[in-house]
RNA sequence: GGACGGCUAGCUCAGUUGGUUAGAGCGCCUGGUUUACACCCAGGAGGUCGCAGGUUCGAGUCCUGUGCCGUCCA
C-alpha cells in the first residue's frame, strides 16, 4: 500500500483513475436485469464548438451524480452523451471568422461555406466533452453523438416528413419574428423582451376630405411609417367616430390611407389612434387582413430601408431613419409632441439586437400531441423535481402558437422540401417532401433552408437509439433504455427543449395514433423525471457573462480546488429553488472536505496495520462487538441514519442536500469526536482491533455514499484502504449497502446482537460534557493546555458513567487528571452540566469578578429556560393536550435546568 | 396585469406531519507548530425568523392580509 501524503494533490489522483476508468471501459453503458432496472440519462448536448462554464459544470456534475449512483445501486446505467449543432451560434462565429478575412459566405456559396462549417467543427468540436472529461464525467463516450451526424439527420428529415405527411407542418406567409443580424427568422421563445427606454411621438396626419383638420396619432416607430396604409380607432370611440371611412394623408411618401373603425385599438393609449403598418407588426398585420389593408414592406432584410420607403431613406439603417423621420415630420410641423417613454421590445437571444416583425414564407408547425403533453405531467407520469416548474411548463403548453422551424441558415437540416422548377411554390401539387428527395433531382429545387435546432434536438432521446430505423442494437438499447429515467437541466429551456422532447416522443414513438391512451403516454414519453436546477450567477447575483469578466474558467477552478472539490462545493450551493450565487470561497468547502477526508484515511494508516478489507463479510467479521461501547454504539447509529438520509434524499431528488449530510456526519460526528476518542483506544491493545475495525466500516460506507460526489478521491482512498478485491472498481462493490439502513444492519446486528440507537443521547450529555471543560479551559487562558487537571461533583445518577469515561473524557478535553471531589475545591471556576458540576483546577487564584460574570451569564439562560417551562407546564390545555411524550420531555427539561440553576446559585453564593 | 419563488446570524442557506433553549458553512474575535489534517484544532460574539392580524395549549412552520426583492409569462 502507497504511504498516504499529508495534503491532498487531486491533479494527480484524478487523472490517473479517469484513464483507469476509461480502459477499463467502467462507463459503458450495460443492459442489466429488465426494463425496470434500466437508468439512462440523456445529456443535454452542449454546442458543439462550445466552451465549459459554470452551468455546464453544475449540469453534468449532477448527471453524473445521478449515474454513478445508479451504477453503484447495480442499475443498467448508461449516461449518453453528445454535441449539438447549434444552428446560429455556430454560423455565426464561421461568419465572423470569414469576415476577419474580408469575405463573406456568399464568396464561398453554400457548399463550400457548410465545409467550412464542417472544418470549424473538426477542429473546435468535442472542446467541451474533453472538458467534462476533466470534471469526470462518466458517460459513455464510445456512443457521443452529434446532431448532424448521418444518422441524425436521417430521423431529424424522418420526423419531418412524417409530421408533412400527419398535416402537422404547414409552409405559410406570416408574421415572424425576424432578426436582421442574423438575418433569420426566429421562433417566439429566440425572442427576449426587455423595456427599452424610447420616446413616444405625437404626429399629425391631415384628414384628405377635411383640409385643414388633423388627426393626431401616437407612436413609438416613426421609421415605419412610410409602411402605414392605414389609421386606426375604436369603433366605439366619440372622439372619432364621425372620421372613420375618412382618409388621411401618410406625409411621406404621400398618400390616401383610410381611416378604419377596428376593437383592438385601446383608446387609452396615446391619442386613441393607431397607425396601421401590416408589414411590421403582429396585431398590425391582423388589423390590416380584417380590413383588406395591404402590407409595404419598407425593410430589408438586415434591417435599412428599401425603395418602399422613399429616396430619402433607401438605405438608411432603420434607428437612424427613425431620427430622420422624426426630423421631416418635425420640418413639416407634423410632429405635436416628444415625450420620453419606456416600451417592450423583442431581442434576439443570440445576435443581442431588436428583432423586426416581419411578414414572411416560413414552414410553420402545429404541436402534435399537446393534450398528451400535458397528461403526461399531471397523471403524474413526468414529475418535475422541484414540483412546482410544472406550472411553467403548463402555463406555456395552454398558450402555445404554431412555432416557426424554417431558418434561413446554411448550416443545420436542409428542409426535405423539393419544389419543380419555374412553378408556383406554394402549390402543394408543385412540392415534393421525403427524407431521400425526388427521384427526378434535375426537375427539382430543394428549399434553401434549414430547421431550427431545437426541431433536431427534440428528437434527441429517440434518433440516439436509431429511431426510426434502428438496427437490432440499437433496437434492443430502445427497449430497454426508454423512456429515459431522468433529465436534468436548467428551467430557462423547459419549453424551448424539455415541453418539445415530450410532444416529440409521443408523437414519433410507436405507430403513428390521433389520440393516445395512458398506457400509451407512458411508454411514448421520453423521460419520467426532470430535474430542473437553478442558474449560475456571480456572489452578487448577477448573470455571468464574458464582457462583465465574472465567469471563472472552470478549468481554472478544477486545478485550484480539484474536479472532486468543485464537485461538492457546488452541489452543496445549488439549491433546487432558482439561482446560485457562486463565489470561489463557497468551493473551498469542497476541497476542504477532500483534503479532510484525505487525512482521516491518513490517520487510519497510520494508527494501525490495515487488516482484511476486501469485503464487508470481511470488515463486519473483525467487529468485537462484546467490546462495544457507547462511542461504537453511536457511531454506528448515526451512520446508518446518515445512509438513510442521503437514500431518502437521492429518491427525492434533493442533491444539494447530500453534501451537507454527508460533511455533517463524518466532519462533525466521525472527525470530531470518533476519532479523537480513537486516540486513546488505540493505544490498549484490548481495544485497538475494534476501533479498527469499526473505522474500516464506517470508511468504507463514507466513501460509498461519496462516490458519486466525488468519485476521484473515493477510488483512490478505496485502494488505498484495501477495500478493493480483484482490482475491481468501487462502482462495482458488492453489497455497497448504501439504499437504506437496514441493509448494512443486517451485516452489524447478528448473533442477537443490536445497535443501540440510545446511545446517541448519552453521547450527547458526555460531549456537553467535554465542551463545558473545553469552554472552561479556554476561559481561564489555558484552552491549549492537554494535561489540565480537572475536578467534578456527581452526586446523582450519572456519577458512574463519569467515572467510566474518565479516559475518554482526558482525550477529548485535553486533560491530564479528572478527580472526584466532595464538594468545590477552593478557587476553582465551575461549569455545571447535566452530569455533574466541573472544576477547573487553576493553580494561581481565582479572577473572582470574571468568573461571577460567566456563572451570571449561564444562569440568566436557565433562569429564561426555567420560566418557560414553567409556564408551559402550569398550563392545563398543554398538559391535557400535548401528546405524553412532548410533556414528558418538557417536565425532564424543566427538572434538568432546575437543577443545573440551583447549582449555579449556590456557586455563585459561596464566590460571595 | 397573471403566475411562481425568496425574505431566518455580517454573507450564503438548512429548518421534516406545528412540539424541549432556532442550526450549518463562510466571515469576524480570542487562543493554538496537541505525532491525521493551519485546506486544521479549541473557544466566543452574533438572530424580536420581512410586517400585521388570526387559528392553536404551543407558530420560523398553518391561515388571511400586506411590504420589499427576483424570475417567467402577457
Amino acid at each position: 500500500m502507497t504511504q498516504i501524503s499529508k495534503v491532498y494533490d487531486p491533479k494527480i489522483v484524478e487523472s490517473r483513475w479517469y484513464n483507469a476508468w476509461l480502459e477499463g471501459k467502467a462507463f459503458a453503458g450495460r443492459r442489466t436485469g429488465d426494463k425496470d432496472e434500466a437508468y439512462c440519462i440523456m445529456i443535454p448536448p452542449p454546442n458543439v464548438t462550445g466552451m465549459l462554464h459554470m452551468g455546464h459544470i453544475l449540469d453534468n456534475t449532477l448527471q453524473d451524480i445521478f449515474i454513478r449512483r445508479a451504477r453503484l445501486e447495480g442499475k443498467g446505467a448508461l449516461w449518453y452523451p453528445g454535441t449539438d449543432h447549434a444552428g446560429i451560434a455556430t454560423q455565426t462565429r464561421v461568419e465572423q471568422n470569414l469576415r476577419a478575412e474580408g469575405k463573406s459566405k456568399y464568396d464561398l456559396g453554400r457548399e463550400a461555406f457548410v465545409e467550412k462549417v464542417w472544418e470549424f467543427r473538426q477542429e473546435k468540436g468535442g472542446i467541451i466533452l474533453n472538458q467534462l472529461r476533466q470534471l469526470g464525467a462518466s458517460c459513455d463516450w464510445d456512443r457521443t453523438s452529434f446532431t448532424l451526424d448521418p444518422e441524425y439527420a436521417r430521423s431529424v428529415l424522418s420526423a419531418f416528413v412524417k409530421l408533412y405527411e400527419r398535416g402537422y407542418i404547414y409552409r405559410g406567409k406570416r408574421m415572424v419574428n425576424w432578426c436582421p443580424a442574423s438575418l433569420t427568422a426566429l421562433s417566439d421563445e429566440e425572442v427576449e423582451v426587455r423595456p427599452q427606454k424610447g420616446i413616444l411621438y405625437k404626429m399629425r396626419y391631415e384628414i384628405v376630405e377635411r383640409p385643414g383638420q388633423y388627426l393626431e396619432i401616437s407612436t413609438t416607430r416613426p421609421e415605419t411609417l412610410m409602411g402605414d396604409t392605414g389609421v386606426a380607432v375604436h369603433p366605439e370611440d366619440d372622439r372619432y367616430k364621425d372620421l372613420v371611412g375618412l382618409h388621411c394623408w401618410r406625409p411621406f411618401p404621400r398618400a390616401k390611407i383610410p381611416i378604419i373603425a377596428d376593437d383592438y385599438i385601446d383608446r387609452e393609449f396615446g391619442t386613441g389612434v393607431l397607425k396601421v403598418t401590416p408589414a411590421h407588426d403582429k396585431a398590425d398585420f391582423e388589423i390590416g387582413q380584417r380590413h383588406g389593408l395591404p402590407a409595404i414592406d419598407v425593410f430589408n432584410p438586415d434591417g435599412t430601408l428599401n425603395a418602399h420607403a422613399g429616396e430619402d431613406f433607401e438605405g438608411m439603417e432603420r434607428f437612424a431613419a427613425r431620427k430622420v423621420a422624426a426630423k421631416k415630420l418635425r420640418e413639416m410641423n407634423l410632429m405635436v409632441e416628444e415625450e420620453p417613454y419606456e416600451n417592450r421590445v423583442g431581442f434576439s437571444q443570440r445576435a443581442n439586437v431588436p428583432v423586426e416583425p416581419r411578414l414572411s414564407e416560413q414552414w410553420f408547425m402545429r404541436y402534435p400531441k399537446v393534450e398528451e403533453a400535458k397528461a403526461a405531467v399531471l397523471k403524474g407520469f413526468i414529475k418535475f423535481h422541484p414540483k412546482r416548474w410544472e406550472n411553467v411548463y403548463l402555463h406555456w403548453l395552454n398558450n402555445i402558437t404554431d412555432w416557426c422551424i424554417s431558418r434561413q441558415l446554411w448550416w443545420g437540416h436542409r428542409i426535405p422540401v423539393w419544389y419543380k422548377k419555374g412553378v408556383d411554390r406554394n402549390d402543394a401539387a408543385n412540392q415534393h417532401v421525403s427524407v431521400d428527395g425526388p427521384p427526378d433531382p434535375e426537375n427539382w429545387e430543394q428549399d434553401e433552408d434549414v430547421l431550427d435546432t431545437w426541431a433536431s434536438s427534440n428528437l434527441w432521446p429517440l434518433a440516439n437509439f436509431g429511431w426510426p430505423d434502428p438496427d437490432e442494437e440499437e433496437q434492443r438499447d430502445l427497449d430497454y433504455f426508454y423512456p429515459t429515467r431522468v433529465l436534468v437541466t436548467g428551467f430557462d429551456i423547459i419549453f424551448f427543449w424539455v415541453a418539445r422532447m415530450i410532444m416529440a416522443g409521443l408523437e414519433m414513438h410507436g405507430v403513428e395514433k390521433k389520440t393516445l391512451t395512458d398506457e400509451e403516454i407512458q411508454e411514448r414519453i421520453p423521460f419520467r423525471n426532470v430535474y430542473i436546477h437553478g442558474l449560475i450567477r456571480d456572489d452578487k447575483g448577477r448573470k455571468m457573462s464574458k464582457t462583465l469578466g465574472n465567469s471563472p474558467d472552470p478549468l481554472d477552478l478544477i486545478g485550484k480546488f480539484g474536479a472532486d472539490g468543485l464537485r461538492f462545493g457546488i452541489v452543496n450551493i445549488a439549491p433546487t429553488g432558482q439561482d446560485i450565487l457562486f463565489s470561489e470561497e463557497r468551493i473551498e468547502f469542497g476541497r476542504n472536505f477532500c483534503n479532510k477526508l484525505w487525512n482521516a484515511a491518513r490517520f487510519r494508516q497510520v494508527s494501525g496495520p490495515l487488516s482484511d478489507n476486501s469485503s464487508l463479510e470481511a470488515i463486519a467479521g473483525r467487529l468485537e462487538r462484546e467490546k462495544f461501547d457507547e462511542y461504537d454504539h453511536w457511531i454506528l447509529s448515526r451512520l446508518v441514519a446518515t445512509i438513510e438520509q442521503v437514500s431518502t434524499f437521492f429518491n427525492r431528488y434533493l442533491i444539494e442536500r447530500l453534501p451537507g449530510v454527508i460533511h455533517e456526519f463524518f466532519w462533525g460526528d466521525f472527525c470530531d469526536w470518533y476519532l479523537e476518542i480513537s486516540k486513546s483506544k488505540i493505544r490498549d491493545e484490548q481495544l485497538r482491533e475494534n476501533c479498527l475495525a469499526l473505522q474500516d466500516l464506517v470508511l468504507r460506507q463514507v466513501l460509498l455514499l461519496l462516490e458519486p460526489i466525488c468519485p476521484h478521491i473515493s477510488e483512490e482512498l478505496w485502494k488505498d484502504l484495501g477495500y478493493c478485491s480483484n482490482n475491481s472498481f468501487l462502482q462495482d462493490t458488492e453489497n455497497p449497502c448504501i439504499s437504506g439502513q437496514s441493509e448494512l444492519r443486517k451485516w452489524i446486528e447478528v448473533d442477537g446482537f443490536k445497535v443501540d440507537d440510545d446511545a446517541a443521547a448519552r453521547i450527547l450529555d458526555l460531549q456537553d460534557f467535554v465542551m463545558k471543560a473545553r469552554a472552561l479551559k479556554a476561559e481561564y487562558g489555558v484552552g491549549n493546555s492537554r494535561d489540565a487537571t480537572f475536578y467534578f461533583t456527581s452526586p446523582g445518577t450519572y456519577r458512574d458513567f463519569v467515572v467510566s469515561h474518565n479516559t475518554v473524557f482526558k482525550t477529548l478535553a485535553g486533560a491530564g487528571k479528572l478527580e472526584e471531589v466532595e464538594s468545590q475545591p477552593k478557587g476553582t471556576p465551575a461549569a455545571v452540566t447535566k452530569l455533574g458540576t466541573l472544576y477547573l483546577d487553576l493553580s494561581s487564584a481565582l479572577d473572582i469578578g470574571a468568573e461571577k460574570d460567566r456563572l451570571e451569564r449561564e444562569l440568566v439562560k436557565l433562569e429564561k429556560a426555567v420560566a418557560a417551562g414553567e409556564s408551559k407546564l402550569g398550563n392545563e390545555k398543554f398538559i391535557n393536550n400535548a401528546p405524553a411524550h412532548i410533556v414528558e420531555g418538557a417536565r425532564k427539561q424543566l427538572a434538568e435546568s432546575n437543577e443545573k440553576k440551583e447549582k449555579l446559585t449556590r456557586l455563585l453564593a459561596e464566590l460571595g
